[in-house]
DNA sequence: TGTACATCAGTGAACGCGCGTTCACTGATGTAC
DNA sequence: TGTACATCAGTGAACGCGCGTTCACTGATGTAC
């Protein structure tokens, strides 16, 4: 995981238990959505009672933050573990899917409806950005050979990049990274929220489909 | 609105005062989300007090369920009068996004992360085929000159067209109808949940390239 | 190695709060003769 | 038109619950000499 110098027993003990306290939010939050956080419940499954948590996170806001930042992290981590090993659009936009499968509820803290009255550290926000430089180089690292037809948004584009920071993708990539990243979360937002159960389809077709459009043009 | 046949003035009453009930539980759902719904500070509120909300419905979930409901069929209705006005694709999908603006947190009841644990009453589904059945007709009226390429997909949903009833549409046309709710839906729910603000660029322009791309190919 | 002290994890009681929901009731509105 | 009765809207008190959070405290773990 990390170069963690010199701990001392109390502040690996302190770590330990800390992320017990994260796994056991996490299930509950998987299993009843964030709203239904509670830190007595929490503090109940591990054996403590109530008011220990404070030892170990400020409030319940400290926590969820914490969660936040974890599931963001997740995502960059998995994107550039793929790029560092070789991807394509084709793999990444798979790799996307499989996260999200794995944890529906992360899928939402991340990208779903925003908790009411709450708003996320900024630095969440830096790592989202790591996420979309990945998305960018592997755009830029194969451009498509019949790029997205060219549009009034190219130049819109062109001029209003400050998300792709000081990446040197051409506008017909930000456009292809931009639709990717919207199409594809288009389609895993309503497969994760059941909403194509019941219409008799595969969504993993559909999905292949949309990628395959994205990829090869 | 509706041909309601001969009420006596206490059903009359009845019916203004539910509505009522429901445009304030709306507000307080408009701004705090749907876990916040609470049945106490909707009845102080309107000037009633906590137990008189059990006269009109029978427990929170009802109420939820009737907003719900009315949220679908909302949209349904909008869709409906547009295409007996006469419609196309891109002014379905602009109609689309204006009926998501105006109420951001109506758009996520419809399509957005589900409440945990609870599970919508089967007459919503209906609903949302009527909006779909709109859909259908449109793409099917005004077909696109270079349809999406063909792909597995195509073979896929002639097999799997439950959810489209008995719509005489071609798979083409199935296809280009699931791409555009599914797209669309994308970047609606990005915009809305404010994904985008922050990176300087503006939703409408991504938007508008979209809807271009699924109705002119 | 042993003692004195500081640090810190965890407890249990308590606080105030708002929630959904029930119950027995008052008082107004409508209906029947 | 007037009286007797039934219907029903709304109230206020009460129930049990779980929540986040505070506080004063005990007891174990680590540190300094």
């Amino acid at each position: 995981m990390a170069e963690t110098e010199a701990k001392t027993p109390r502040e690996r003990y302190r770590a330990q238990v800390r992320e017990e306290i994260k796994k056991h939010a996490w299930e509950q939050i998987t299993t009843a959505g964030a709203s239904a956080l509670s830190l007595n419940a929490v503090a109940k499954q591990i054996g403590m009672s109530g008011p220990a948590l404070y030892r170990y996170f400020a409030n319940r806001d400290e926590l969820i933050t914490e969660l936040i930042r974890d599931a963001f992290r997740s995502l960059a981590d998995t994107f550039q573990a793929r790029a560092a090993a070789g991807t394509d659009l084709t793999d990444l936009a798979l790799t996307l899917r499989r996260w999200a499968l794995a944890d529906p509820q992360r899928y939402f803290l991340v990208f779903g409806t925003p908790v009411p009255g709450y708003h996320a550290p900024e630095d969440v926000t830096r790592t989202l950005a790591e996420v979309m430089t990945v998305l960018l180089d592997t755009c830029t690292a194969a451009p498509t050979p019949s790029p997205l037809p060219p549009s009034p948004l190219d130049a819109h584009l062109a001029d209003h990049r400050a998300w792709a920071g000081d990446h040197p993708a051409p506008p017909t990539e930000l456009h292809r990274a931009l639709a990717t990243w919207t199409r594809l979360h288009g389609l895993l937002s309503l497969e994760l929220a059941g909403h194509f159960t019941g219409m008799g389809l595969d969504p993993a077709e559909l999905y292949a489909a949309e990628v395959q459009a994205l990829a090869h043009g």
